[in-house]
DNA sequence: GTGGCATGGACAT
DNA sequence: TGTCCCTGCCACA
């Protein structure tokens, strides 16, 4: 679950919930130290790409990354008992938002905030930059589905968005960056900054406004388009999936540029 | 109950 | 490129 679309749709409701009020910051699992946090303000969540960021009056924020399987849980009631392995919870009286199972959790100086902020590349959810997003994506030395899942050249899009997003703008995993036009880099960074706005939205990967829970590709046995057997195989050390019907590799189709 | 896999990324090699 | 780490879920005994 945790690519960038979620990490916006988290920070835009614990910012709701808990922005500006005082927050109660606790550590059930023990694993953190809250202890700077608590009775302090929540000035602010910000996400960047896959990461959140806690600004709180006082204190260093706090840098939260939910790798592959941590997540991020809402209760409307915050005398609720948290489970155990919660990493932190924060908590005032209207409701508590509880970590578990992060790859980072950690309380970060400005400096260091800002050395995480200075890797990643454009955020399809955060300001648009498109000349810039397509410069990052045109000039990685590599196929595009690596280039997806590298922070630096765009940030916030993980292996579900790349598999849909590469469906949906007919190019083969395989395809040679330097191989792209301008023309189209831009349409898949709009095309990515709009399905992800609807993702962030909904709070779940949309491929298919008409059908949210559906994917085309993704973890999929055939195409949802045509029927075509999916295929699959490791690109950038993940499991790819596409269609070999229409995602074509680009060897020989070569654009303007 | 067990084992493998996974929507990520850091680090060593 | 391989290894490791955070845990949940599923298929399979």
């Amino acid at each position: 679950m945790p690519e960038g679309h979620l990490i916006h749709h988290f920070a835009d409701r614990i910012r709701a919930d808990l922005g500006g009020t005082e927050i109660r910051a606790t550590s059930p699992q023990g694993k953190f130290d809250a202890g700077a946090l608590d009775g302090r303000r929540l000035l602010d969540v910000r996400a960047a790409g896959k990461h959140l960021f806690y600004d709180v009056e006082d204190a260093p924020a706090v840098h939260v990354h939910l790798g592959m399987r941590g997540l991020f849980l809402h209760h409307p009631d915050p005398t609720t008992p948290a489970r155990t392995g919660t990493r932190l919870r924060l908590a005032n009286d209207d409701a508590a938002w509880d970590l578990i199972a992060p790859s980072a959790c950690d309380l970060l100086d400005a400096a260091e905030v800002a050395r995480i902020l200075a890797k990643l590349g454009p955020d399809p959810l955060g300001p648009d930059d498109p000349a810039a997003a397509v410069t990052a994506l045109r000039s990685f030395r590599g196929p595009v589905g690596a280039a997806l899942l590298d922070q630096s050249v765009w940030a916030g899009v993980g292996n579900a968005w790349r598999a849909e997003l590469l469906f949906l703008a007919h190019l083969h995993p395989r395809t040679p960056c330097a191989d792209l036009s301008a023309d189209q880099a831009t349409a898949l960074w709009e095309l990515t900054r709009r399905l992800m706005a609807l993702g962030r939205d909904a709070g779940q990967v949309v491929s298919d406004p008409t059908d949210p829970d559906e994917r085309w590709v993704y973890r999929r046995a055939t195409c949802r388009r045509c029927g075509t057997a999916v295929a699959t195989a490791a690109v950038a050390g993940r499991t790819a999936h596409w269609c070999p019907a229409e995602q074509d590799e680009q060897v020989h189709a070569l654009p303007t540029r």
